[in-house]
DNA sequence: CTCATATGGATGCATATACAAGCTTACGGA
DNA sequence: TCCGTAAGCTTGTATATGCATCCATATGAG
């Protein structure tokens, strides 16, 4: 069978991400927040007040798809939108106080789930893994697989 | 910083998730199915009629997950559900004729995007990658993280 | 300055998923 | 046979995301 399901890189990598995701979940649930929430947090901390593109980038997500889920952050008081005053359309994104203390909350958390993922899988490998799955997430890569579609006249897109 | 979301294991694989799924999309819009739904389809294609609980399973889904997805490929007559008279809880899945049409429309397109992914990234090293992805979802690893968690004092569950 | 176009987001809609509850059917006793 | 409990799903609710569309602001050409 040339088209098993099992080999393909989509869904294996869906179903890894399905069981990774529940185990950090189960880890940060005492905060009340889920890892994709904690991840969005700690990498607002770590840009500063990014505007929702900026942010939407670093985290390889879709605009609007990062618009919807930050409202139950903002709803919450973790996060706040200000239009930035040199261009009005824009929209920075602060971490407020109350966000800073749940991080402060979540660290513990997050680190334990973090360390036994690497000590489980192994650091090393840990390592290597996530330096190929960035790989993936470049647009370089991106370029490259939408080039091959237009060689191998798969679909150029 | 020890907290670096940038190398947080889960929100790597996250954003790998999201870019490789948006390429296979992408690549199997034509035939108007998301990846995960050509997953599904091609899954019970190969296990034949699985219950929802097996398919959750191979699927690595929660089965409540599992149970809103199918609906609009059974919505759209792809799927068929019907009780097991062995166990009439239990409910086996079968693809339709039309479903076993789709595939066949499909099967170009997913080829072409797994030979794009093959060819960009390389055999060897897709092989490596998910057969490293394959271990995150094993019921093994899942049972020694959780082990290393009440070893570790992080939270047992 | 004025308008066409580009840029930055927000919103409606649809799928993807998980958890908590609730319902139905099986099953192993007492 | 009657129960209590387990097993298998479905449904309600909430977050996660992407696409298409729409609104407001910025910019550059004339």
């Amino acid at each position: 069978m040339t088209n098993d399901p099992s080999t393909c890189s989509n869904a294996v990598l869906r179903q890894a991400m399905r069981r990774i995701g529940q185990l950090y979940d189960d880890a940060l649930a005492p905060s009340g927040l889920r890892a994709t929430q904690h991840g969005l947090l700690a990498t607002v901390r770590k840009m500063g007040s990014p505007t929702m593109r900026e942010l939407a980038e670093r985290a390889v997500m879709d605009l609007s798809g990062l618009s919807h889920t930050l409202k139950p952050l903002t709803r919450d008081g973790y996060l706040r939108l200000a239009p930035d005053p040199r261009d009005r359309r824009a929209r920075r994104i602060t971490l407020t106080e109350k966000g800073e203390a749940k991080l402060g909350e979540t660290a513990q958390l997050w680190r334990g789930a973090q360390d036994r993922f690497e000590a489980v899988f192994g650091m090393e490998r840990a390592v290597a893994l996530k330096s190929e799955l960035r790989i993936l997430t470049s647009p370089e890569f991106q370029d490259a697989f939408n080039a091959a579609g237009a060689e191998m006249g798969t679909g150029t897109r």
